[in-house]
DNA sequence: TACAGTTACGGACCGCGTAAGCATA
DNA sequence: TATGCTTACGCGGTCCGTAACTGTA
């Protein structure tokens, strides 16, 4: 048994058992992978892929098995390099994050900011998506983390760690009439056309169910991915937004009026996502404790190694979770 | 990075450092077992072993972050030679234990009996030592489980699945004294020279401090490994013997009165130890049940993936454990 | 005919073992 | 002088890539 052995095996299960995309994905060529895939079977003693004719159908149960010991010690080999890039040179390396439009545009600028000032050699790369598509790069350790907000649970593979409560505000043009409430409704806000995240419609917790249950009705004007994008509408009195509370900023945004909405909406939790068992290089400590100054290493360490072993994703949960 | 260079690493660490030894252990040459160690250095790109001269006198920091990691790595090799193993023929192959003498004298022959007629051709193979031994044995993953009593916390490598409780008995000739009491008391047994184990005198739950407590003195007249020398000596009028109630056993020394002490003395728990993360054989989840029947697969997989990550030796607690 | 996997083959590389060298106690 | 690690070197196996072949949609 080889190393390349079991990481053929898992990036052909990783590319729809297609030997020929593996061997691309590898770099390497399509006769190597299927014969080193035949010598593993061989010397195992029983097939690791079901076969239809030539083309490989599914993993064998036996072939599941295997996969999942590969797998670990394919994380394994990888911590190692990180062991190896951390003890040649702490301060230098790569920080992949995979995060949200909310979390990119309005609240990692300022961390990211004293990060570069901190880590000036470290490469940073961040990737925008959906919570689920953001869970997902970091269960693939092809991101070292995922921050995003719910979907807890979804992802088995990762250790969540909660940063912050938020809430959802809402926002008008400064001649709106909501404009002079303090505390709107459901009721005042059902009486004019919405703005707001697609993504608010989705889950237990959406709106959508919110003005159900009060027995509202409720007339969206416009869903978007993101705040900008409602800023831009709510500007042009398309209706009323709700955006994330952290999309409205100090300073920012004068022409708008902000109505808190935290006694209508309920709380959502932003976490940091890693994969389970992943090793972490000092500076990736350090940006966490940035982002979330509750996050310790020590903590963080132990929630980690608390997710050794469990199937549904690990939520490590603070005394005292802060607000933004 | 090679499987086998992590192999050599494991093994130079093994064997106190000495490249030569280790290299006789593994069945290869010292050279090669050398170079590759420093291939293995030069790629990481720093030293695993700090070096005085020629010879090796420690793992640096880096070295051992590394080792934990291979450890891992070639815990999961083997895992996959042991499934590899199960799919090829779940009824073939070997079941070391290692445990004390009085398991192996009075609890596990019946078991084996039956293990035997049910898995003919699994190979056993049974080591006798000390607690300490047997959990060191285990944890070095040289036996497939330990069975023994106390010592738990001493071994993190280990999780520990309770199998039965037991307390010791009290024996003597039928003409003693002793014979015609129904509740002996400390205070009876003062009275008389003692003859027990030698480990029943170590630890917080010793006869000595039993006995101390009380404010009582104790005589003792020998003490012995196990049950077998004492009763010989009980028989020769040397004194009254204490032993674990798994020695006397229905129908086997008629000429040896056996006086309950489970109201004497403290109850012990006997469990089965698997070093964590272990992949166990199919036959090995039967073995235990056998033992003890509570040790479902489920629950013993779920004991095994809870002690995924802990510091020190885990112990399942099942609702109720019962006395042997 | 395009696509996917297997078989065949030559070349490069690599790890092993032997033998010799070198440092330390 | 014994022990133990390193260096040097030749052999054999292995892994890779190319090319040709086979079976399937």
């Amino acid at each position: 048994m080889k190393l390349h052995q079991l990481r053929y095996l898992a990036a052909v299960a990783d590319n729809e058992l297609n030997i020929t995309a593996a061997a691309r994905a590898l770099g390497t060529s399509q006769p190597g992978v299927s014969k080193q895939l035949r010598l593993l079977e061989q010397e195992l003693g029983f097939d690791l892929f079901d076969r239809e004719g030539r083309n490989l159908t599914r993993l064998t149960p036996a072939g599941r098995r295997v996969l999942e010991r590969a797998r670990r010690i394919l994380d394994e080999t990888r911590n190692i390099k990180r062991l190896s890039e951390e003890f040649r040179d702490e301060r230098r390396g790569s920080l992949s994050i995979a995060t949200t439009h909310t979390q990119a545009r309005y609240v990692l600028p300022a961390v990211i900011k004293q990060f570069r000032r901190e880590y000036p050699e470290v490469k940073l790369h961040l990737h925008q998506g959906t919570s689920e598509q953001i869970a997902q790069l970091a269960a693939e350790d092809r991101v070292d983390f995922a921050i995003a907000t719910g979907s807890d649970e979804q992802f088995p593979g990762l250790v969540l760690l909660p940063c912050y409560r938020w809430h959802r505000d809402i926002i008008v043009p400064a001649a709106h009439p909501l404009s002079r409430l303090e505390r709107p409704t459901l009721k005042d806000l059902s009486r004019h056309p919405l703005v707001t995240y697609v993504f608010s419609f989705t889950g237990p917790s959406s709106l959508a169910g919110l003005f159900e249950a009060a027995g509202l009705p409720m007339d969206v004007a416009l869903t978007a991915r993101d705040a900008d994008v409602i800023k831009t509408y709510v500007r042009l009195g398309l209706g009323v937004g709700i955006v994330a509370c952290m999309a409205m900023q100090e300073g920012e945004d004068q022409d708008l009026v902000t109505l808190d909405g935290s006694h209508l909406f309920p709380e959502h939790v932003t976490w940091i996502g890693v994969r389970r068992g992943r090793m972490l290089r000092n500076y990736m400590y350090d940006f966490m404790r940035l982002f979330a100054p509750h996050l310790t290493r020590r903590i963080v360490d132990q929630a980690l190694r608390a997710g050794g072993g469990a199937a549904t994703a690990q939520v490590f949960e603070p005394v005292r979770l802060p607000r933004y």
